[in-house]
RNA sequence: UCCCGAGUAGCGCAGCGGUAGCGCAGGUGACUGUUAAUCACUUGGUCGUUGGUUCGAAUCCAACCUCGGGAGCCA
């Protein structure tokens, strides 16, 4: 018999059929009368189904009354509609077989009321929960809706590497990849100074896990004119807060032919989509956050679906950060970047909804992004978003040559380790733009989640790493 | 990494100088087309670790570890 799973099960169509259902018991209720009642849960939506097991099953005495929270279970039976009041369907059980049971003493998930740092210390587990099988679930609509958004308009989707030669990408503290024995490594005399001999590593120099795959987007992008890489990224940067993880997932997008003015619509038009896709597709998903973890999601994202993205330069950002009676622990002033504060202010106060910030002075951006016609800013672009902050980073590309020479020189950064980004300028040069997206905290904003440690499956963060 | 706060039964918490308690879970029994079922009884703890103050420390102090909130770095 083919397997069905507990969503199509729930749906009053099935009424009748005879199926099979695989899942998870959630809890077991008895009744004298002769029967149980069984919360099975598959995964497949939030709700679980009612699976009604009569005390004639030649198993009743010896299993069925022996299944606690945990356990996993095939049933066979027929849909029925449910005389019960929570539910249009229930599953009376011709047979329940149990692959396995879950020993109640020692089976740390419960009913009731589980802390999210507690289930931290039980990742294997906590998808059995409501909350992280819903997040799942999101987490999985938010890259079915990155993939299509790109995809449906002829986007090429570009792998870039994980591992990198690079070492100064210059995007934060990198992870270091190799094979040499770290208890006995080679080293060779370096103007009198004993340094590490990486030529006799496997790749015969120094090797980085990526911070970003800009670069190698970049590249593509000006062969393919629009392409996009949605991978791992990490960052061996030791920051402990509930927006930062040291492996985390980037989804880069990089448009030749493109000015930040095009660069700022893609990132407005891709958020709202994958806004209004998760709202479509994962009600009642949605519906849980809005009623467990965050009153306001849900009117959150429609309200940014519907309107327009809030746009300012980084000068009038300042101004009315400046004009503002907000009393701000570090002062706003022309010239320094703007604070956690003063982004939350932005988006969360004065304007109520996302806001993207561009032309950002030189001095506090990247060699990478281009130079404006003022020659005091840069075309860069963040976009903020109340609670979660920095969502989206991202720019036009310096696309002269000379002038991307001169703002390397100003980094410190060696042009013949950029040789093949300086040819790119070089060799057909075009204007084109691109910007990061943090998918976990997409996630965390999108379903509510206060610490991104919850919205992936298996966090990497300081001093943590069990699973 | 910095500034706050917290670590007490499997989980959620109370106790804040005199030697440990509640709810849930677990166990036993009763009851029930039940809905995080309900009711009664019951098992369970070197009070994060190490050291100090004290006649006496879960309670006060110090260091460390872990977690949370905020900051920096950024996505």
């Amino acid at each position: 018999m083919r397997r069905t799973n507990v969503i199509d099960a729930l749906k009053a169509e099935a009424i009748g059929q005879e199926i099979k259902l695989c899942g998870w018991v959630r809890t077991r209720r008895d009744s004298k009368q002769g029967f149980s009642f069984l919360e099975v849960n598959d995964g497949s939506c939030l709700r679980n189904i009612q699976v009604i097991a009569a005390s004639d099953l030649p198993n009743y005495e010896s299993e069925i009354l022996k299944i606690g929270i945990g356990s996993s279970v095939e049933v066979d039976g027929v849909v029925v509609a449910s005389p019960g009041k929570e539910q249009a369907t229930e599953l009376k059980a011709k047979t329940v077989k149990v692959h396995g049971f879950a020993d109640q003493t020692s089976y740390p998930l419960q009913k009731k009321g589980t802390s999210f740092e507690f289930l931290r210390t039980i990742a294997h587990l906590r998808p059995r929960t409501n909350t992280f099988g819903a997040v799942a679930r999101v987490r999985n609509e938010i890259c079915r809706s990155i993939h299509n958004f790109f995809l449906s308009r002829g986007f090429v989707y570009v792998h870039a590497p994980i591992i990198t030669g690079s070492d100064c990408e210059g995007a934060g503290q990198m992870f270091s990849v190799t094979n040499l024995d770290l208890n006995q490594l080679p080293s060779k005399e370096d103007n009198g100074h004993k340094k590490v001999d990486y030529e006799q590593d496997f790749f015969g120099k120094p090797a980085n896990l990526t911070v970003s795959g800009q670069l190698e987007a970049e590249m593509y992008a000006m062969a393919l004119t629009n392409v996009y890489t949605f991978g791992p990224t990490f960052r061996a940067e030791n920051s402990n807060t509930s927006r930062h993880l040291a492996e985390f997932w980037m989804i880069e997008p990089e448009m030749a032919f493109c000015d930040l003015q095009g660069n700022m619509d893609t990132a407005e038009a891709f958020l709202k989509t994958i806004f209004s896709d998760v709202l479509k597709n994962c009600p009642e998903d949605m519906a849980f956050f809005n009623e467990r973890i965050d009153k306001t999601v849900i009117e959150t994202l429609k309200g940014i679906v519907e309107s327009k993205f809030v746009r300012l330069s980084y000068t009038e950002a300042v101004d009315i950060l400046t004009a503002s009676k907000e009393s701000f622990e570090f002062p706003v002033s022309w010239g320094t970047d703007l604070q956690s504060e003063h982004e939350r202010y932005l988006a969360e106060k004065h304007f109520k909804s996302p806001v993207i910030v561009y032309n950002y002075p030189r001095a506090i951006k990247s060699f990478y992004m281009r130079l404006n016609e003022d020659g005091k800013t840069v075309a860069a672009m963040d976009v903020l978003v109340p609670k979660v902050g920095e969502i989206i980073g991202g720019s036009q590309r310096e696309e002269r040559l000379d002038v991307l020479e001169e703002r390397m020189k100003e980094a410190n950064l060696k042009p013949e380790e950029y040789w093949f980004y300086l040819d790119l300028r070089r060799f057909g040069t075009a204007p084109h733009a691109g910007f990061g997206l943090g998918l976990e905290r997409t996630v965390q904003f999108v379903t509510g989640m206060g610490n991104i440690r919850d919205v992936i499956p298996f966090p990497r963060t300081p001093k943590n790493l069990e699973f």
